[in-house]
DNA sequence: ATCGTTAATCGTAGATATACGATAAGGATC
DNA sequence: GATCCTTATCGTATATCTACGATTAACGAT
């Protein structure tokens, strides 16, 4: 079937994976922080700060979103995009997890 | 040209992005697992741990490497594989670094 | 030299990702 | 209601990713 086989992985792997997906572009990156920076958190302004057009930032937006690394919520004419922390917090535990797990078995190799 | 404008933005981010890829996918974190417990670390074996071909795991293998998290080292007919820790660390560091810099600006949103 | 083992690469198919212009949808303002 | 502003979505083109079987390359052993 070609693609795709997250099914036989951990949920954990699958989940670490999917966070960092989520940061496996600059431009979300980059949107990670014009967020962190601001106070208003407009979708015009990012896109004002990125050397992208309107739809591609919406896109990465989404992708944010959907790595639930941000949370967008109507307001009037505009959306107003803020970071979940609590989510942010929880994949850089995962990453602290994986780099512990992996230090702790640790072989010296070759 | 429709893809891939990643010179356009800061070369830290580009590197974080390219880091954040490589372990974007379950199967290549499973395998960093494994070259971390095992201290005997051939492909072989990491064939046998995973639910994937060998030529898909070969690619993934090298997609790791690519990132500079792994190294391979011809040994006879296998090649021995081993986790590059110092360029582990970097990630590590510079996701950290990510972290820190968006507490820092912490806005307090919406 | 031949054979067997191991791993990389090729070729390929289908799925996703990236980027943009164009369009739609929603609310604000007149 | 007509208009403007903002953002999401659609459509599209290209690129990359994921997975596998088949083949090749490299080496050891016979």
């Amino acid at each position: 079937m070609a693609v795709s086989k997250k099914e036989a992985f951990q949920a954990d792997e699958v989940q670490l994976a999917a966070w960092a997906k989520a940061v496996a572009h600059p431009a979300r990156i980059a949107i990670l922080k014009v967020l962190a920076e601001r106070n208003t958190c407009i979708c015009g302004e990012i896109v004002e700060e990125l050397p992208l057009a309107q739809a591609t930032v919406s896109q990465h937006l989404k992708a944010l979103k959907e790595a639930g690394f941000v949370q967008g919520e109507i307001e009037g004419p505009r959306t107003c995009y803020c970071l979940d922390w609590d989510e942010l917090h929880r994949y850089r535990e995962a990453i602290g997890d994986l780099f512990d797990e992996m230090s702790r078995a640790a072989a010296s190799c070759c």
